[in-house]
DNA sequence: CAAATTATCAAGCGATCTATTGAATATCAA
DNA sequence: TTGATATTCAATAGATCGCTTGATAATTTG
């Protein structure tokens, strides 16, 4: 399992299934691999437990292997920003100059009191693969033809991958240049998932009436 | 830093040092490499940042780099076996039968009442840099003509480098067989630890007075 | 059944990793 | 300074890894 941390285009395969399953094709796509090195990396890591995998027709579909390892991807990326003094100046780099941010608890209340627009500037697939409730889909793309959708009397708050993807620090920096009020919410879907998961164990599913 | 976790000899030095501090030659004896592979193993690991050092006059003592780290090594492991049934199963074969447990919450109950004896049976050099309050040093190899030294009247809980460790195994068995109750705490010092921590972070250092 | 799509397999070459060996360096003690 | 100890450095050979290429297998569609 140790091995399958080693190499940076599986890094960057498990960075992808974080935000949803996907098959082989979409996952070259994504990382730019030929269809058959990223199939080799994906069986590595499935013979490492890493993630699972099923068959649907002709394709096969790739996701991580449950929640703890999502949230050992996440310790390692985070551990390594935190002792790795070039992974955090490699990340400013990246991100630009910082940008207003909330916390995952101040997200929280504003979303119960409802006086916040709350918008997923990821990819509409990872939208449609699991998204923060209440938050609508506006592919950073799009979101230059989109400014009139949102409300003017309300902050937006825009998230996306995580802490080191760069789409809504984009997002918050053209929607200030529009003259709207907007902060980043500073985690992505996948830690706010596990996040939610764990606030609110005591939650059982409630069989409804047939 | 994930390629730092990519060879078993560096996995077992990251294991030891879990237990606490070591020089360069210490690690080499107990890891059975040479001295400079050992040393050019953690100089990996140190440029990963998993490991700090410091010169101590002729020697050079490693140590995990900070709690996270510890805590990513052991969410490593413990993922692994919890996904890997391979790791399971050799870590069932090398620690032989199942052995009567408790666990962490217990054992602090029972430390509060002080009606256990709790022997720390790794090295003493590990017992000596870091080990549970309360508990008395006696090594594996000891045990056998130490069995007089406890108590008669009380349970002896037994505990050492971690789940998949077998001195604490080994340490029920013989005392079972020599009529005594015992059981085994079914996590290590480092885990202990980690827990302690979290658990009183609310209780500052008080100054003495000089 | 044939064609098309998606994924896996197999072989090969260059790059990287691992452990060994022997030399070099740093610190302490005499 | 010299000698002893502990660690690191440098070079090397063998093993493993990573990516490419082209063929093969599994499934769906016509």
């Amino acid at each position: 399992m140790g091995k399958a941390f080693a190499s940076p285009v599986r890094l960057e395969l498990l960075d992808l299934l974080a935000q949803g399953s996907r098959t082989v094709d979409e996952l070259a796509e994504a990382s730019g691999q030929s269809t058959a090195n990223t199939s080799q990396h994906l069986q590595a890591m499935y013979t490492a437990g890493l993630v699972t995998r099923e068959r649907e027709g002709t394709r096969v579909r790739y996701a991580l292997a449950g929640e703890e390892t999502l949230r050992l991807w996440l310790a390692l990326r985070d551990v390594s920003a935190l002792r790795l003094a070039e992974v955090e100046r490699a990340a400013r780099e990246y991100l630009g100059g910082d940008v207003e941010e909330l916390g995952r608890e101040e997200l929280a209340d504003r979303l119960a009191r409802g006086d916040v627009v709350l918008i997923d500037v990821r990819p509409s697939g990872e939208y449609e693969a699991g998204h923060i409730d209440g938050a609508r889909s506006i592919p950073i793309d799009e979101l230059p033809q989109r400014l009139a959708e949102l409300p003017a009397d309300q902050e937006v708050v825009a998230y996306c991958r995580g802490p080191f993807c760069a789409y809504a620090h984009n997002a918050v920096r053209q929607l200030q240049a529009a003259g709207r009020p907007a902060r980043r919410l500073d985690i992505g879907w996948p830690e706010w998932h596990l996040a939610q998961k764990h606030q609110e164990p005591a939650k059982p599913k409630r069989r409804r009436a047939a």
